[in-house]
DNA sequence: AGCCAGGGTCTGC
DNA sequence: GCAGACCATGGC
């Protein structure tokens, strides 16, 4: 991986299979945007990220190589071969499709709280509201970063409030699922960090625990927090798949790397042409 | 108006 | 163990 400084900007040179737009839209994480000229923006880890990528260049705004190094590199999961990947995935040939349409999905390596937060939220939700809840409880209970940029709310933080308090972000009865979670973690009953240890299902035996957290909640936590890729989130997108595609399970070819051949189904199932007439 | 969205809980069999 | 009602909200 090549690095070049120019001026405020950090500059990855020889990118590949890598479609920044993608992943970060992809329904992974819901924090980013694009601005008119086509930077990616998104408030992680607590500080403003922001991205532009051109044919194979990823040029990152005012940023410094030792932060790249040790925050942003790892967080797009910049050092893991998903062309390797990728190949090994297409032996099924749906998953070639997926692939080859959607060149360039990569999993994220989001923050553990955020993640368990966000996809309590997300539960029989559709995305834009999601986005649009996550984005209420950070300007009204983040810190505030800078002009319509807030950090997402620690556990502390939502623990210390009021279910009354929560009405104001507008997540309807998820509310007091986002409640017990973060009473869980902010109290110790659940130590996030012990869980990046346990096995898969071990990890989600423990997520769990929480109200409001079942088998697919707790999977997406575990794929896009923990990132292990062997969970296998099924929502109802995914749910169509298996019962159009792959009536007998899944192909081999994903044993180990479930997750990630979930999110190129989950973004094909969801907007190849391929499914666009009827249903 | 009714259905759907990156579901889960609770009840009743 | 499993189906079915119910849960808030907004977009279409």
């Amino acid at each position: 991986m090549k690095i070049e400084i120019k001026s405020e900007d950090l500059i990855v040179k020889d990118i590949k299979c890598f479609d920044l737009k993608t992943t970060v839209l992809c329904g992974q994480a819901f924090r980013w945007s694009e601005t008119a000229d086509g930077i990616m923006q998104a408030v992680v880890k607590g500080e403003i990220l922001s991205v532009q990528q051109t044919k194979n260049e990823l040029i990152f705004k005012n940023t410094s190589k030792e932060k790249f190094e040790s925050e942003w590199c790892e967080y797009f999961d910049l050092n893991t071969n998903y062309h390797e990947i990728c190949q090994t995935l297409k032996s099924d040939v749906h998953l070639k499709n997926a692939t080859e349409e959607f060149y360039g999905i990569r999993i994220l390596k989001q923050d553990k709280w955020e993640t368990l937060c966000s996809f309590i939220i997300s539960q029989n939700n559709n995305i834009p509201r999601i986005m649009k809840i996550i984005n209420s409880l950070c300007e009204n209970f983040g810190e505030k970063i800078a002009d319509g940029a807030y950090s997402f709310p620690t556990a502390e933080k939502i623990a210390s409030l009021t279910l009354d308090e929560i009405g104001i972000i507008k997540s309807g009865f998820r509310g007091k699922y986002i409640l017990d979670a973060a009473q869980k973690i902010a109290s110790g009953e659940i130590d996030l960090n012990e869980i990046e240890n346990m096995n898969l299902q071990e990890t989600e035996q423990t997520l769990m625990k929480i109200k409001g957290v079942g088998p697919k909640v707790a999977a997406c936590v575990a794929l896009f927090g923990f990132y292990k890729v062997d969970a296998f989130p099924i929502d109802v997108w995914v749910k169509k798949i298996m019962s159009e595609l792959y009536p007998d399970g899944l192909p081999a070819c994903t044993k180990g790397i479930e997750g990630i051949a979930q999110q190129y189904l989950f973004h094909w199932r969801r907007n190849s042409v391929c499914f666009d007439v009827g249903e």
